[in-house]
DNA sequence: TATGAATGAGTCTTCATTCAT
DNA sequence: CATGAATGAAGACTCATTCAT
């Protein structure tokens, strides 16, 4: 039992490793850079070690991507939490994914620019999970009459292009972008106003 | 004389094959996965004969690049000519930048996506440009005392992400998308609505 | 343990294997000739399969020099071991540099005239040791007094300049030579006859 | 009849520019590492030019060294001109033998080093020539009691041997020699030296 | 479990050569 | 006579993947 314990968990630990290093590099040079002899040497394995963990290079990506969804959507589920003013949780849940993405850009870019690039059969599941946090912060908004649209759907993939477009900018455009924390405020603070009743 | 023309003409024939079809290749399976092969088998010719073309394959990735700002620039510098009511004019330029994004899905990509994460020499000068023509409308709505916030570059810089967001994601990702010109419309709506000054 | 060992040597062999055939090929066709698949056809081996013994063609050829002047080098130094009669020892050690060259045509082609050829980094430190073997040589008839000029440096470049003439041209030169010993033996003589004091 | 004449000219004067620029690349860049597209370059001709001139890259080499070993059989030739002192002469021929290599090194390397490396069909019949002088002059010698050994070819190739060692070594080795001038008087000093009679 | 040698297909690129013009 | 577009073969090298150990 005990050895069979400390092996899982080593044999887990070497999944996580792959998965940072491969993160990394996926990040740092793109996926199709990335070579599963670059994963190895980083984390010194042997390249053969690695399919004992993963299928192949394109199943790395997935989990990345799986990961990166989900924390992101755990994240976001706390703002539906506060049920006081849901405008307000609306505004934090906007805030609260722009900042994931450029606390997190290796996770964002993979999952969010990369993986789109690159023909998969399913989109994961835990993709959908985040942006149903979404509509359900606009949706309380709008029950609450706090908005000057009534469509859900609407709003919340407008307001998604929105956020997702600050995210990518920051993350991958060599531009001279004025202090990031003020432009990712008037983005969210253009948004709210833009959607907001009066 | 005539010879040499038409010797020209069809010079440069080939040179727009040659890039229309890397243009489709680049979107359809991302910059990394083309090959100069792939690209030659497209149009017909031995891969060699790219090479009369373009220097390499950076060659037509920049190419492209300057080409589809070009072309974007012009778009949006008809904005700037009608000096009306500027706030309109800046809603028709927004406007005018998604929709170049989607009927050039290719071009967009490339350029906006594709080209910022490989590493280049130099950025193209039209890219510029093409911001230069937000900066001046955004300046414009603020003259005519138009905007709730006086900051020409934090407002351009908020309102290119805004429209960044949508037209990425409208390309790239495979999402049940409300009809795409209302979310559109919707995106810009909630741009404007909330610089306006009210 | 054992296996280990067994693999170290088994991977020594091929490197082994890549050598003698890389040698060969040079000398045949010369180093810009010879392919990395050329080299992996007369091996049997996959071209990639190389990459894991040297990392690059220009690497091989490096070690096949090294190898080359450290062979001679110890031939050489057994010159100097005798101490008895100086200048036939010197006549002794121009005989085996000659040998030591068409005995390994191969290695002596590649490593004194086609490395010669290509711009490389640094010559070998073994190739000095060769030269500085002829140089103590030559110092010792001198100090013996059985040389008609005191310059070391002068003499030895000069019998450095006869015997590696014969060597080249037998190996390189479809002329008809006659008889190879006869050949070399009157080179030598001639030298030594030409430097000793009368 | 004045037009063929000049149109005559003419082609020869691009086979000239052609054998020009092919010399100074070969022996710059080696035989190998010259495409004809780098001559036609340098001569700023189309490619398919070279072909009306030369049969194939190979030819040019052959050209090549034919020229070569046509001007330095001529050189060779003005030593059995004078007939007073045969070891006097014979001393010159070796002199200049080495001359003109230093003096025209292209053209010696690629007819005596890169030519040899490449099969051929056939060894130009200059060189025989060449060869012949060196035959003769040491023939006179014999004839005229100087040499210290009888066989004509025995002694002609092992002066060969001398000559074209120091050529080779000072043309192509990056080596601390001493004073060209001295190095080569004191080569041909040995080597008469070793042959004279006394 | 982990290795790492080996492969075959693929990468970008260059080349000698041909041929319609 | 001269061009220069085009090709097919080959160059060095990298890679995802497999498999015997």
């Amino acid at each position: 039992m005990g050895v069979q314990e400390r092996r899982a968990r080593q044999k887990e630990n070497i999944r996580e490793e792959i998965l940072d290093a491969a993160r990394a590099l996926f990040v740092k040079e793109g996926y199709e850079r990335v070579s599963i002899r670059k994963i190895a040497e980083k984390i010194e394995y042997a390249p053969g070690t690695i399919y004992l963990y993963f299928e192949d290079k394109a199943a790395i990506l997935e989990r990345i991507c799986e990961e990166t969804f989900s924390k992101l959507a755990q994240k976001m589920h706390a703002i539906n939490a506060d049920p006081s003013n849901p405008l307000d949780g609306l505004r934090r849940g906007l805030r609260t994914y722009v900042q994931f993405g450029v606390d997190n850009p290796n996770h964002y870019i993979v999952a969010f620019v990369q993986a789109k690039q690159i023909p998969r059969d399913a989109q994961p599941k835990a993709g959908e999970r985040c942006f149903d946090n979404l509509r359900t912060a606009v949706r309380r908004c709008i029950e609450a009459g706090q908005l000057n649209c009534e469509d859900v759907e609407e709003i919340a993939q407008a307001l998604w292009a929105g956020v997702h477009g600050v995210t990518t900018l920051l993350i991958t455009c060599s531009f001279p972008f004025i202090e990031q924390n003020r432009l990712i405020d008037r983005v969210v603070h253009i948004l709210i106003e833009g959607i907001r009743k009066r």
